[in-house]
DNA sequence: TCGTCGCTGGCGAAGTGTGC
DNA sequence: GCACACTTCGCCAGCGACGA
């Protein structure tokens, strides 16, 4: 076999909104409706302004989390339209069924980005940058948007090269560029290095990744334990873990948890919210097919300091009242009265609910599981709303809050490269 | 900025080894 | 058999990465 060849390709979803901010500036008003950059990822996107933050800012003088009257009153001409994921999942799935008949070997890695590797196929289709460059026409033709795609020799430069300069490009990052193209990038460029490590290395005047490549790895252990190493061995590009077909990999917890635009300060109301919280995390554990063993709640006062306590369970389960009143009890005995205003639960050490191991102790909850399925089933086919608990009648909250169940199928970053 | 998730390190409990 | 030191393991809280 000659040498690993990886595409990494990355849908330039914050492009195509710039472009419909275009084509709007130039009298040319484009509904945004049929196009799938209303998913994009800023929080202005996720409430149905879909241009691109960028261009709000600088052409408009508009914020992210302004009102939207506010946001109108500075660019008549906004056009706002609801976000449509499906049509976003239906143009990431066409994309993937493009790339699968270039390799077997793809890997979805989010909504938006695949890895392909395409070690060895250039026998069959030929020089990999010139396939690049096929792939990326092609989607813009068939599928009407645009895609950066990077190629190296493992995940991580391919994903670096796709990174370089967008929109609509090729770059290639293999070991002997990266001395060229990655050393000279700033320090958070780097996969993994964000704010937090950011900032501990521009205090030691490490400002570029080539800095920290010529950093001696001891004194990165030193400051950040293993993750400076880990990041001494991404700025010198190694790095590997496989390309997995399908993108699938173990989830190990799910959680959510939400922000409240009010104070919370009686334990009824914190107790609503938690179970609001349970109820999509619940689901899709059921959904997921899985149980957890160990049930988390975090909150935030409003001034902002932040508490969290868990308790690892006797007996696995995906039951909402149950997983409920763990989450109560561990609430009511972290809670000293501070008004809060986030609320957050999370489940982990999950495992196959086949395997089921049922405690002669324990509270038989298997008629609520029955009614958690048969509220599974009313809210697949009718939304989320269909059915909901009369405690929230008139309460002012909503009976589900948190993530969909569609972001299981695909990891998180961290936990794949 | 928010929401979600994985990882790390501190800490205490439990287990093991050693000397008396 | 007992006391103590050391090691291992699991729990827990908090941090930080990352996409939206």
């Amino acid at each position: 076999m000659g040498k690993p060849i990886i595409f990494h390709i990355d849908v330039n979803s914050a492009y195509l909104s710039w472009e419909a901010t275009y084509r709007l500036q130039q009298g040319d008003p484009l509904d945004l409706r049929t196009v799938p950059s209303v998913v994009g990822g800023d929080p202005l996107t996720r409430h149905g302004i879909v241009l691109a933050k960028s261009i709000l800012a600088k052409e408009y003088g508009i914020k992210t989390g302004e009102t939207l009257y506010s946001a109108l009153s500075k660019c008549p001409d906004l056009i706002i339209a609801k976000p449509n994921y499906l049509l976003f999942r239906q143009c990431s799935k066409a994309l993937g069924d493009i790339l699968r008949e270039y390799s077997p070997l793809i890997q979805q890695f989010s909504v938006d980005e695949y890895f392909l590797d395409f070690t060895s196929m250039d026998l069959l289709f030929g020089d990999p940058l010139a396939i690049a460059y096929q792939i990326k026409d092609r989607v813009k033709k068939e599928l009407g948007f645009t895609v950066n795609i990077g190629i190296s020799t493992n995940k991580l430069l391919a994903k670096m090269a796709s990174e370089l300069q967008k929109p609509d490009k090729v770059h290639t990052l293999f070991p002997e560029e990266i001395p060229e193209k990655m050393w000279p990038l700033p320090i958070g460029e780097l996969f993994m290095v964000g704010r937090a490590t950011t900032r501990k290395l521009l205090s030691r005047n490490i400002k570029t990744i080539g800095e920290l490549a010529h950093t001696d790895p001891r004194l990165l252990k030193a400051i950040l334990k293993s993750y400076g190493l880990l990041i001494w061995n991404y700025a010198h590009g190694i790095e590997n873990s496989p390309v997995r077909p399908g993108g699938r990999v173990e989830v190990k917890g799910m959680g959510n948890s939400t922000t409240l635009s009010f104070d919370v300060d009686n334990r009824k109301e914190a107790h609503l919210v938690l179970l609001s919280l349970v109820e999509t995390v619940s689901a899709r554990l059921r959904h997921s097919q899985y149980f957890t063993r160990l049930v988390s709640i975090s909150f935030r006062t409003n001034e902002f300091l932040s508490y969290s306590h868990q308790r690892k369970l006797s007996q696995a389960t995906d039951c909402t009242n149950e997983i409920w009143e763990i989450a109560c009890r561990l609430f009511d005995e972290l809670w000293k009265g501070q008004p809060l205003r986030h609320l957050g639960v999370r489940v982990s050490e999950l495992c196959q609910n086949d395997f089921l191991q049922l405690s002669l102790f324990a509270k038989d909850y298997e008629k609520e599981r029955k009614v958690d399925q048969a509220i599974d089933g009313i809210r697949e086919r009718f939304g989320s709303q269909a059915i909901m608990r009369s405690s929230y009648l008139h309460s002012g909250l909503k009976s589900m809050t948190g993530g969909v169940i569609a972001e299981e199928e695909y990891p998180t970053m961290t936990s794949l490269l």
